[in-house]
RNA sequence: GGUCGCGUAGCUCAGUUGGAUAGAGCAUCUGCCUUCUAAGCAGACGGUCACAGGUUCGAAUCCUGUCGCGAUCACCA
């Protein structure tokens, strides 16, 4: 039970004993740095029950308060506001209880408790990676992370668009213009190599489009009758009816594509549990729409095509399967969710980390989800952000303006090696080594500067000013983690004693006040789908501990036992930092 | 035009269920490396919380309207 329960409780007690009155609910808050105490009790909500002065309500509540619970040993009033001060030995009690608990703020998950199924990445395979998938790949992971320390059962899953004309856009390119070259012969990794060709297919089309302008074509015909478009939607309808060679070519170019994702996934630190393909996906959801018909769910025009009426939602009419009865995006994705429990039949819920721009089709998505009455469909969540921007606006992969994923993480640790070698860091290190710690720091501070904000607002990125590595930063809560380590190397004592009578520095308090919080804020963050919580949170600790740190003398204490408290105190606080950042898929040096 | 999101210090962002004098970092300025790592600490400067109303003991937070930015409104994915 944490103190902010046990005030609660008493302080509905205490008011059902002096006032004869239910108090719905306390409203606390942490005391401010101005007034002296811990814990704050908001008197005004009580008004609406109680009749009376503030400041003497407060009064009669505190001096219960210091008289019913050990914890609270002296309050004070001031206006509305009943200021209450935690006895030392609440916290040294408390920090007794976490200091060995090596999983502290976890919740271990229940076994017939459901899972959630986190989709994120989605990427397409006729290209690298690039910033805006690193956003939602770190996202996503992070996510995943904080629900399963919160006690729930994850999945992480990604659904390929390995299917349709840009895929051929890039095979057809490579055939003309490839010399049978391959990720082995050229060196570059595979989703570069096909990159490129997507690219090279864009420069013939427009060379093409020009040539059919110089003879007399508009615009719209140049861009439609192109011969190497034309030829690439040929090659579409080859692959969809199952011709030999191309679907051989398919598979093998998608390979490099796969293997190169790999990569970037491995240095991002991202992993799934699962893979689908829209190949594979693309013609599901049909038996589901027929499904949806038999209860009613959807209707079908005349022409044969079959929709859905949400206008009671407040939304549109929406197509669910085309009049020559093929497929939308709508049909696959309904297919692909329902596929998606069959396999995994514990799965209470989805999370799908796809951008703003599709929240409308998400709406939508999950209200046809319900109408269809799966019971896994009450807990549907689009884990919606905003878009990645540059200062010269939106990324453009035509325009050359895409901040590659490899690129800028290997840019990110180039950086974070010549800060280090301007301070003069890592001496005794072996290159080996340095690169190790420099692609923690660099990787730090590109997630943690991702992950800090809101996930729905936008970011815009600089890439000329870079990512900082100063104040409220990836590298100024590792620099503090490695500080904490060096502690621990020159502390050749035991730790295990509890520390119990001591009196505790302003400073000191404050540190345990803040892992106090650390569970409630994984919750929070879990239900809120938001790591910048754990990232706030973490910053704010990190600060708590550097005032500590910087203004009280560790080993230098007055006492040994004093000195074991510090030493306690900075071990619990690394841990904690550890943990929360391995929820935002961010790792820890030993050194820096 | 309809719908959704956003608008807080020069810049990048926090701000809990409506709560006390709206907080951090960067940048600028002032101190602090002879005990544990200065990627740090202590401090100064910096605000019409887009604007206007409303709700109430109390509004950055809730409601209405206006303005600005973005997204979306395909038998595309």
């Amino acid at each position: 039970m944490t103190v902010h329960q046990i005030i609660t409780e008493h302080v509905q007690a205490a008011v059902d004993s002096l006032y004869q009155a239910a108090l719905p609910s306390v409203e606390l808050q942490s005391t401010r740095k101005e007034f002296e105490g811990d814990i704050t009790v908001v008197i005004f909500p009580m008004l609406r029950v109680v009749k009376g002065n503030p400041v003497q309500i407060g009064e009669a509540i505190g001096a219960y308060l210091v008289d019913a619970v050990p914890a609270v040993s002296a309050y004070n009033v001031v206006k509305g506001f009943l200021n209450l001060v935690i006895s030392d030995s609440y916290y040294l009690d408390f920090f007794a209880g976490i200091k060995e608990q090596a999983q502290y703020g976890y919740v271990a998950p229940t076994p017939d408790a459901k899972a959630m199924m986190v989709e994120y990445s989605s990427p397409n395979t006729n290209k690298p990676l690039h910033l805006g998938h690193i956003r939602n790949n770190l996202l996503g992971y992070a996510v995943a992370e904080i629900i399963k320390a919160s006690g729930q059962k994850v999945y992480k899953t990604q659904i390929i668009n390995d299917r349709g004309i840009h895929i051929c856009k890039s095979m057809l390119a490579w055939q003309r213009f490839g010399n049978g070259e391959t990720p082995e012969s050229t060196g570059l990794k595979g989703d570069k190599l096909v990159g490129n060709y997507y690219v090279k297919f864009d420069q013939e089309y427009k060379k093409e489009i020009e040539t059919l302008i110089a003879a007399g074509k508009t615009a719209d015909e140049a861009k439609k009758e192109a011969p190497i478009l034309l030829e690439a939607q040929e090659m579409l309808r080859k692959w969809e009816a199952g011709d030999q060679d191309i679907v051989s070519l398919w598979k093998q170019m998608n390979g490099w594509v796969y293997d190169g994702f790999e990569q970037t996934y491995t240095a991002l630190g991202v992993d799934f549990d699962s893979y689908y393909y829209e190949s594979n996906t693309y013609l599901l959801g049909k038996d589901n729409v027929q499904e949806g018909l038999d209860k009613g769910v959807f209707y079908k025009k005349e022409d044969g095509s079959v929709w859905c009426d949400l206008t009671e939602e407040g939304l549109d009419e929406k197509i669910v399967l085309r009049s020559d009865g093929t497929a939308v995006y709508m049909t696959q994705d309904i297919g692909t969710a329902i596929q998606r429990v069959k396999d995994n039949p514990d799965v209470g819920g989805m999370i799908y980390t796809v951008g703003n721009e599709q929240d409308y089709h998400f709406k939508v998505l999950f209200f046809i989800l319900q109408k269809l009455g799966y019971d896994w469909s009450s807990y549907l969540h689009h884990l919606s952000y905003g878009m990645v921007d540059l200062p010269s606006g939106k990324m453009k992969s035509r325009e050359g303006t895409v901040v590659d994923a490899d690129d800028l993480i290997a840019e990110m640790a180039n950086t974070a090696g010549e800060i280090s070698k301007e301070l003069g860091k890592l001496d005794g290190y072996t290159e080996a080594e340095k690169t190790a710690v420099f692609n923690t720091i660099g990787l730090g501070a590109l997630k943690y500067y991702i992950l800090k904000v809101d996930p729905k607002k936008r970011i815009l990125f600089n890439p000329e000013e870079s990512v900082d590595f100063q104040g409220n930063t990836g590298p100024f809560i590792q620099y503090t983690y490695a500080r904490i380590q060096a502690i621990l190397r020159k502390a050749t004592i035991d730790l295990a004693p509890a520390v119990t009578n001591i009196t505790l520095d302003a400073r000191e308090k404050e540190l345990i006040k803040q892992l106090e919080q650390y569970p409630a804020t994984i919750q929070q963050a879990a239900k809120e789908l938001s790591p910048a919580i754990i990232a706030n949170y973490t910053y704010d600790l990190v600060k708590a501990y550097n005032s500590f740190f910087q203004n009280v003398s560790i080993f230098g204490a007055d006492t040994d036992t004093e000195q074991l408290f510090r030493v306690q105190l900075s071990n619990v606080v690394g841990r904690t930092i550890k943990s929360a950042f391995r929820l935002l898929g961010i790792d820890v040096p030993e050194r820096m």
